[in-house]
DNA sequence: TTGAAAGCGTTACCAG
DNA sequence: CTGGTAACGCTTTCAA
């Protein structure tokens, strides 16, 4: 059993004590100098290992238990903590690889600048997640997937520390061209002929609830990821004659593999049946499989299907996908927020994507109805 | 766009206000008064809606961003924040069903009492690590299958804040009888005729490496998790005559499926095969049933194969295991940590666990070589 | 090189 | 009931 002795802390603790013993007896007279009282202690500078262990003995009996990391992140100005902000329920949020990537490459660029990361889960958007994100000793929030609406996150701009975000809120931010990746992914589709399409999304009912809602205007729709994914295959669509009243929009009450395959089963019990069902996350899109697998329908024969993300899962499930970078995704986020460039065009990071085609997509004729 | 305002954070900070205003003068004289200057605002006691809108206004224009939760903390000695110390890296650690139930439990109970959650994940036993675990604003730590032997370790107890450990560590504690678990489940075994037996376990072999290895002493293990579950398993089988020398021990480079499988390969391919292989966890064991799948035997029947924790995994796979309630852990650990009981008798408790037995266990005589 | 003191921004306490 | 002051424990600066 080895015991590590900081001694710079030590030795900055023995002269507190000393500065302490000076001053109390104008304070509270005698309670602090018997209490601690370092003056027998020798400088620490010769450091002899058996005098590092007096030392460690001496602090440790007379109840000594480090720098207080509290007052030196007061002081310092320094929190020493990135938040971390999410809606989703900690199992769903850490259910979905792509959340775990991200989360991955942030931790390793805060490890990397010793810093940790405080969770802030905004279960509901009421008086309970606001308290949480005032009281966050926090150098800066990362914003994972939380709508532009939610009050938390007036409460997080109002703190007046840096705040990265994947959506178009706020001045740091890192993220995608959604638009053009999901154009790629529809025109695409496009050109296997497809016209009877499907798509599946979350946040795009207010209620939350899974099921066929109307999207008349793509651009209202409060939740940047779901807006910015759907105008892409609006223009892919458009661009290729197809109207977007004709489009099937499908609400999924979260994103998980099962709200996915419940929202994917209204697009394939209609009749005639769509030839293709998107979805915006892999999750959704892996539920549209289990939903095709249950009806013993065929992806990329029977029904195309295109995800987003490419999870591990996708290519294992053979789904054509767009791919983006999480880690690089989570890594940049931590950069931009402990290091916020001065020049307003590098605080706003864009990383490329890629169409990946896989089996689960073909042409519409094959083997619709 | 609603802007809420907190009245009474507001109130204090216009007492502060004003108080600095008066002190001012003798400290930095007039800089704090001309930036700040709260006079002019009336009691917020009356606090017509106007009036709220009016300080909010005041004082964001000042540049006033709410109290500040370090200086709250430092004052009122309360972090609000749980450290939870993992070992694993982060996508390890929330890919574990198991461990993702145990910190569900604990946000819940965390959420409840305006507690975050810091995560500080111990990659290495480094100084870097320890570094974390001294430099964390928590209130207390909550250990989630961290090693003993790890300084990171004494360095949290160094602290002298509350530590919540699910080994036998420390004075506040949660968990289940692990021997008694594993004695069930080796008993099973024994019932059904088995005795040529490998057990998979990760942290038994001091280099982390996949492979048979050599476990003359139990005891002697530095993980809690594996010592106590390979002793009830070793108790089991004395108790009815098979000696420890003739079970198998394969070491896990980690708790994962893929390390589970590449360790269950070295029991396998042996001649003679063992009629059944035990893991000490159920993503160890879920391996091994795949490694199972990839050379055609079948579970229950060929082999045995029993897990640990009942994962949802688990079910779906038709494997006997060890049900433990992750989700009361996590909430128990919580509470323990955050009003510790007086009585010591209090601050360990010791959940109950269940024998679920599936397909995956059978006769030993069924289809052995 | 060593030591004293100021102050970070809050809360709690104690006079008035 | 209001308002002024001390103190939380550290770091930094300034003085000896």
């Amino acid at each position: 059993m080895e015991y590590c002795i900081d001694l710079e802390a030590l030795d900055r603790y023995r002269r507190a004590a000393g500065h302490e013993a000076h001053v109390a007896d104008r304070r509270r007279p005698g309670r602090r100098l018997a209490q601690h009282g370092f003056e027998c202690v020798q400088p620490a500078r010769p450091a002899l290992p058996e005098l590092r262990e007096k030392i460690f003995e001496a602090a440790r009996e007379l109840g000594y238990s480090g720098p207080n990391p509290t007052a030196r992140s007061l002081r310092s100005g320094r929190a020493g903590a990135i938040g971390v902000l999410f809606t989703t329920a900690l199992s769903i949020a850490f259910t979905d690889p792509y959340a775990v990537q991200f989360l991955r490459g942030l931790a390793e660029v805060a490890e990397d600048n010793r810093t940790s990361l405080l969770l802030v889960p905004l279960r509901d958007d009421d008086e309970g997640a606001l308290e949480a994100v005032r009281n966050a000793s926090v150098d800066g929030f990362v914003v994972y997937c939380v709508p532009g609406w939610y009050k938390a996150m007036e409460a997080a701009w109002a703190r007046g520390i840096p705040v990265v975000n994947s959506d178009h809120f706020g001045s740091l931010f890192v993220g995608i061209d959604e638009i053009a990746s999901t154009r790629a992914a529809g025109e695409h589709l496009m050109r296997l002929g497809h016209r009877r399409i499907a798509i599946v999304a979350d946040y795009i009912a207010p209620d939350r609830r899974t099921g066929e809602v109307r999207v008349p205007s793509v651009e209202g729709l409060g939740s940047y990821v779901s807006r910015e994914r759907l105008t892409g295959y609006r223009d892919a669509f458009a661009a290729a004659g197809l109207d977007w009243s004709e489009v099937i929009t499908i609400s999924a009450a979260g994103n998980s593999r099962e709200h996915g395959a419940a929202a994917a089963a209204h697009a394939l019990d209609r009749s005639p049946r769509p030839t293709a069902v998107v979805a915006t996350t892999d999750l959704l899109a892996l539920g549209v499989l289990d939903a095709l697998a249950a009806r013993d329908l065929r992806p990329g024969r029977d029904v195309s299907v295109i995800g987003f993300d490419d999870i591990p899962d996708a290519a294992q499930a053979h789904m054509t996908t767009v791919r983006q970078p999480a880690l690089d995704r989570g890594r940049i986020a931590g950069r931009l927020l402990l290091d916020p460039p001065d020049d307003p065009a590098d605080r706003r990071v864009i990383l490329p994507t890629e169409l990946v085609v896989r089996a689960s997509t073909g042409p519409a004729s094959a083997g619709s109805i």
